[in-house]
DNA sequence: TTGTATGCGTTATCAG
DNA sequence: CTGATAACGCATACAA
């Protein structure tokens, strides 16, 4: 491929002014600026990123580390992202994770050794990819969750008073006995819609009962498996609070392979809104988080403090609300 | 962060030496090396990527341009990807076209210019990213619709033969007028599905019947509104072909609106599975695409030329098969 | 306004 | 086995 001295050889000029032109400097004289341009396109010249990149010791790309790229609350952030990064003149590669810790400091780790311009981290559940960022200079911001032992800045969704408002409802509705199905102990955004859960029970004066609560990863399989196990039990729940989306899909096929309708026979929220939730029957009530934000939020912090912005880390807090639909409504 | 240089000193090495630790070279005295592995670990050295691709002239970034992040078919290819790529020591960088042709066209110049070692290209529509690959020396395969003017490496699915099995089978279960909603004009995989579907047409003895075609966007809301004039045409199909997971989504709401019940009223089949559409009521008949692998074979391909295969363009069709649920069961 | 020359941080070549 | 040193392709300080 062409390179800048081909180029400045056959627009017999030097290297510089073809430098000058190709970077906007209105310096160059436009007879000269036209001969280059004119070689540009005679030789399909494109320049060297790595070699430009190094020279000016910045890459103009943001990273985005996600643990779930087939998750649509991962990429609605992604588009949030994307839509502010794009018109700051910033690209954004996406990285998946796969929630594989090692995936996830791995790809830290390549986005810190390319020189992205910052780093916009999902940490996935039992985190690791944050130490790296500890100790360095690259900026960069945790979304969802916060990312344990790196203080930087972070933007979350209060669901814990989402899953609390979200109770509250289920228990208005007339369901009586409430159960939880969350992620892993000591994921924060699993931790957290639990602790609603019971603060949502114990606003509606009903008794915390451990046995209605199971744990599993945030996948469709575990979900499905805490469900049926929580149906099969002696004194199931007639509710259930599902931790998101991709859950509330193995909770939906127990429910199926169960014989059990939602909402007439068990109230069923669950977190995280999907063009197809309401396409079901009956519709799913959903607790709506503001994806697209977090990743806009976000990517607008990062831009600031790649634009050297200075001061104590912020923390960032968009709530969710409730969207009431036909499955959890026991008529 | 510190260089090479100083991680040399600090050890007391030449730079060479240093370089020749990290990369693995067995040429290096264990004393030595040992020196140098404790002062990267002082500093936290991180080696700059933009100078080591300049210097190697490659970078192990294979960049995979997909036109809709949000859509899980897109999704599963690059899983598909991913994986193979991962396995042969490439990261994969994920660009969204959101289905923009300048947006296309922009990302597929970033790869070039960051001289990634191959691109993945999943071609919107109309393309035009196609153009600056053709006169590149960057290997590059395209994805699930072919390249115009650029020959090389392809990877399709035989959609339309997957169309023609649908259309018949929809006759067979049946239905006697089928409408089919189709992409734009002009875009292979619209046009393709859009011939299968007339060929079952004809394979079942049925009239072929423009007024029962209609086209849109590969979205949602044109979809919707299509089936919308199909539906309340004098003549309404009692069946549709839907070319897509999006659209999809656009026809069932438009269904639900007009309190339409999809395979007792309308018989309905849509490209693309979803882990939402056997959760549906009736579940939803689809033809399955082997999204997964189109990536995988993809990034095989893709790897096996900057391998130096040589060699003429090959194209590789996968085929897809129908998953009949009761959506289009009239009983 | 234009050109010359230097250095960004690596790796690889070539002597020692 | 190790160390100087020369590129890689570009942007810029400095000179002209």
């Amino acid at each position: 491929m062409a390179t800048i001295n081909e180029v400045a050889e056959r627009a017999g000029v030097s290297t510089a002014t073809v430098s000058r032109t190709l970077n906007g400097k209105d310096t160059v004289d436009s007879e000269l600026a036209a001969r280059v341009l004119a070689a540009v396109a005679e030789l399909d010249y494109r320049p060297n990123g790595p070699a430009r990149n190094l020279r000016r010791q910045e890459t103009p790309v943001l990273a985005l580390v996600i643990s779930d790229v087939e998750n649509p609350f991962f990429t609605a952030i992604s588009r949030g992202v994307e839509d502010v990064a794009h018109a700051a003149g910033y690209s954004v590669v996406l990285c998946n994770s796969d929630d594989d810790a090692d995936k996830e400091r791995s790809y830290v780790s390549v986005a810190l050794e390319e020189r992205v311009a910052g780093i916009l981290l999902s940490p996935t559940g039992h985190t690791s990819g944050g130490e790296l960022l500890n100790d360095t200079a690259t900026p960069f911001v945790a979304l969802d969750r916060p990312l344990p032992d790196a203080p930087g800045d972070t933007v979350l969704v209060d669901t814990g008073s989402a899953a609390r408002e979200a109770t509250e409802h289920l228990a208005a509705q007339g369901y009586r006995r409430l159960g939880c199905i969350t992620g892993p102990a000591g994921v924060p955004t699993a931790d957290e819609r639990l602790a609603g859960y019971r603060a949502g029970l114990r606003a509606a004066g009903m008794p915390d009962c451990s046995s209605l609560v199971r744990r599993s990863e945030f996948k469709a399989a575990g979900a499905g498996r805490a469900a049926r196990s929580l149906l099969e039990s002696t004194r199931p729940p007639d509710a259930l609070l599902v931790a998101n989306n991709a859950m509330a899909l193995g909770v939906l096929e127990t429910l199926r392979e169960l014989g059990v309708r939602a909402g007439s026979d068990v109230g069923l929220v669950a977190f995280d809104d999907a063009p197809w939730a309401r396409l079901l029957d009956p519709p799913l009530s959903v607790v709506a988080q503001p994806a697209y934000d977090i990743g806009a939020v976000g990517a607008r912090l990062l831009l600031n403090r790649i634009g050297n912005e200075r001061g104590e880390p912020s923390t960032t807090t968009l709530s969710a609300h409730l969207v009431p639909r036909a499955s959890s409504d026991p008529r």
